[in-house]
DNA sequence: CAATTACCGACCAGAGTGGTCAATTCACAT
DNA sequence: ATGTGAATTGACCACTCTGGTCGGTAATTG
């Protein structure tokens, strides 16, 4: 069975061992990310390494499967279940990414990692996989959105992208500021309070 | 005299040994870019470089007076020349920066790497000098900005705030979608009219 | 022409690479 | 307590790459 030896540790280790992988491979990328880092970081042997992964690639693969169905399962999939206008999907994809960060903190950046991997044993790969996930992504927070609500004096089409860019870089800030936290003294409060004060601003200046 | 051996190059080699060694550290950081892979892609032997430079260090300290000097010149400085409100400035500054990204591509990455740069070995020399920088950027681009355009039933802090980063994201994704085109082929009217777009949306929503 | 400077690239010791494997520890059935 | 198979260890392997050196050659200068 594949990945059995893995699979079969206790969740806490488990996910130990993944977030020190996801984090290496976040910083350095595939090639330069460094096997002796990640068990050095995790706490397990070099042995015990690849006694769970036959080889770095085999690692890095069952990483990217991994974080693919955390992501569709924790995050896409619940966007749909609120408002279908596009500030409400993202008022609600900030809790998610909450949730999913206190368990995984370098998850996200491991992927945002992913599209601009360029190493060519694991590009073909990594492709379809990649490709998918996205597109999945865009789907389920840009499709079948409720344009009714944009003002209709300017193209939604471009509204629609400055909303988005300004709430990534607003994530992105975000995540920077919350940096080594520990999970415990985060504000969750205080932090989805100012959200919404910039949520409140977007719809004044871009909703009807 | 400091660096008098690099200096005394002709303007041109001198160009693409900086943009060897700008993409270098760009790509990888301090720590794991590679000085072979500098001369290599620079086309000048290892012999050469530290005739040129003392040491990696002597070299990446080089970079940052210089990329500071360019952009302080070339981009900061220039920006105040121009309408004194936000919109206006970015518009300047978006044919500023591409003026800088024909001569050397890779120096706004360089730049966005120094700041999460984190090896010890150029700490304390790198952190006096990009303070001072950002902040100089930062009161050339938002200071002394006026803020009577705005419309007045939002609080101009945040809508400030949301255009910088739609605007940042929009800058990054042009960059991506350059590529590693020759400079030639780059259609910058295209380019500009499309920025103008988006700049004229966020004219409508944010000012009065 | 000599003298000086610019430049080359083979070479160095050391560090780090992904991966292996004999030896040890562990969990557990008897 | 003891035997057994699986989990885990870390020293070790052959190899690549590192920043930097240095004896030599080519080009420039006076």
């Amino acid at each position: 069975m594949l990945y059995e030896n893995f699979i079969g540790l206790k969740e806490e280790k488990r996910d130990v061992i993944i977030n020190a992988a996801l984090t290496e491979f976040a910083a350095k990328g595939y090639d330069l990310a460094s096997t002796n880092e990640i068990v050095k970081s995790a706490g397990i042997s070099k042995g015990a390494l690849f006694h769970y992964f036959a080889s770095k690639k085999d690692l890095f693969l069952f990483l990217c499967d991994y974080v693919f169905g955390v992501v569709s399962r924790e995050f896409y999939e619940q966007i749909g279940h609120c408002g279908g206008d596009l500030l409400s999907r993202y008022q609600r994809a900030a809790m998610l990414k909450g949730a999913v960060y206190q368990r995984y903190p370098r998850l996200f950046e491991f992927i945002k990692r992913l599209s601009i991997e360029k190493s060519p044993d694991i590009a073909a790969e990594l492709a379809q996989q990649l490709g998918k996930m996205m597109a999945y992504g865009y789907e389920n927070l840009l499709g079948n959105l409720d344009e009714s609500l944009f003002r209709t004096d300017i193209p939604i089409d471009k509204a629609r992208d400055l909303i988005v860019w300004a709430l990534e870089n607003y994530g992105a800030r975000s995540m920077e500021l919350i940096g080594d936290k520990r999970v415990e003294e985060i504000n969750m409060e205080a932090l989805n309070a100012d959200f919404g004060k910039y949520l409140d601003v977007l719809r004044k200046c871009f909703y009807k």
